[in-house]
DNA sequence: GCCAACGTTGGC
DNA sequence: GCCAACGTTGGC
């Protein structure tokens, strides 16, 4: 079992969105590095969910893994804003999975709250001009981040 | 809205 | 293959 930590904009998609829905593909990632660490998920691996580019910024809840890797379809919708037009059908170049909502935190924890957490040393979303929006996560730290959101 | 940090593109 | 220019991310 892995753990990993997605970003999304509120605005965009949210842990609300998620919940309603109950799964989603993880549409639009458009990073080879992020695209990689999508293609090592496995199923029921567990993902904290973190919005970015928020009023609250934070993890604000946990998502699971229910399909591993497949192509991402907006790549080839030209009206898409994912649109890759150097993508083809027989050479895709953006995968995505699909998540589940498993749980929405009370109360996100925020990043503030994760900087001033020295357990936390060694996250890769705290270091130094991180944008990745897929990153993998340890389990200490990740069940560190489950206490703290109690 | 600003801007630092980073990734990508494309000319040479 | 280098690197300047440009675009994007994301916190503040």
């Amino acid at each position: 079992m892995n753990y990993w930590l997605m970003k999304s904009e509120p605005d965009v998609f949210s842990i609300d969105d998620l919940q309603k829905k109950g799964q989603e593909p993880w549409t639009g990632v458009r990073n080879y590095q992020a695209r990689n660490f999508m293609k090592e998920m496995k199923l029921g691996d567990q993902v904290l969910f973190y919005h970015s580019n928020a009023e609250i910024i934070g993890v604000v809840g946990v998502m699971e893994v229910v399909r591993t890797a497949y192509p991402d379809p907006t790549q080839f919708d030209k009206k898409s804003e994912y649109f890759d037009a150097k993508a083809t059908k027989e050479k895709p170049r953006w995968e995505m999975v699909d998540v589940g909502f498993k749980t929405k935190f009370r109360k996100a924890v925020t990043l503030t709250e994760l900087k001033s957490e020295p357990t936390l040393d060694g996250l890769i979303l705290l270091q130094k001009g991180t944008r990745l929006s897929v990153i993998p996560v340890e389990k200490d730290h990740f069940l560190q981040i489950l206490k703290m959101a109690k």
